[in-house]
DNA sequence: AATATTAGTTGACAAAGTCAACCAAATTAT
DNA sequence: ATAATTTGGTTGACTTTGTCAACTAATATT
């Protein structure tokens, strides 16, 4: 692969998700919660159960901020918290099925971001951006 | 393709870009430079001479965050302005050479993110990821 | 020529996110 | 066992990011 061409799929690639993000960002706009809690969100729900430090952990989240978003949450009943067995210091974290539904709708709405992003992109820019995903996979030796 | 399989699709795929996102946040940090001017700085790379109002059009960004974002910009040398021809009020912009090298590092730094996302990712679940974005392509008839 | 629109700037503000100090529980060292 | 250290989490003070409305100047509309 040519340097030239190499760097304009870059170009295509970062081009492509930043618009995704700022369309995913303008629908969390509407929606009532931002990008950081649509996240959190996400790992409470493919965890089941897990810790304020896991999520800190994976997303190095600051924790006084997610702190914060935890405690509204839990104001706005979307998560419950359970004490560890293990530890007094830990509260487990879950979806309640408020919050189950607030997740599914956000999912829900950033697919329809995707499609509709997916949809202004011509076959050529998406078998670049495909194209590149293999690329890059590619060089990685999968 | 069943319901609960889409499903699972969507969840891959809105998994995969929410991290992204999350890496690039953070790659942007270490960087001097917010999500919000790397598009900027991408908008008036791609278009070579265009007006603030240009951005605000394709970026839906607020026009006086932007107005801030270009007045740094000029200060720190990145952009120059060029009274338009055409409309006294307008003033078109463009990348000066120090602008395009911070592009172009901010690019590269991209690539190296998603680089280090994909090689977290197993086989099946770049598969899964192509997969997503072509069903979706088909979906739109392309 | 009067009126309305548009491009861009600025001030005041709201939301998002960080940092450091702190408390309580758990772990490690002595 | 207990003193010292580390870890999980909360809170207050702060910075950065982004919004909104008011304003000026230039353009377009009637």
């Amino acid at each position: 692969m040519s340097t030239q061409k190499h760097i304009q799929e870059i170009r295509t690639f970062n081009r492509f998700y930043t618009d995704l993000i700022g369309l995913l960002d303008k629908h969390l706009l509407n929606s009532d919660y931002s990008l950081a809690e649509a996240r959190i969100l996400y790992e409470i729900f493919t965890a089941k159960e897990l810790s304020a430090s896991d999520i800190i952990y994976r997303l190095s989240i600051d924790k006084g901020y997610l702190s914060r978003i935890l405690k509204k949450f839990e104001k706005e009943a979307l998560i419950a918290r359970k004490p560890s067995a293990d530890d007094a210091r830990v509260s487990l974290l879950s979806l309640t099925d408020a919050g189950l539904e607030v997740f599914n709708g956000l999912n829900e709405a950033s697919e329809k971001q995707i499609m509709a992003l997916i949809s202004t992109m011509s076959v050529k820019q998406l078998d670049a951006l495909i194209g590149h995903m293999k690329a890059i996979t590619g060089l990685l030796g999968k």
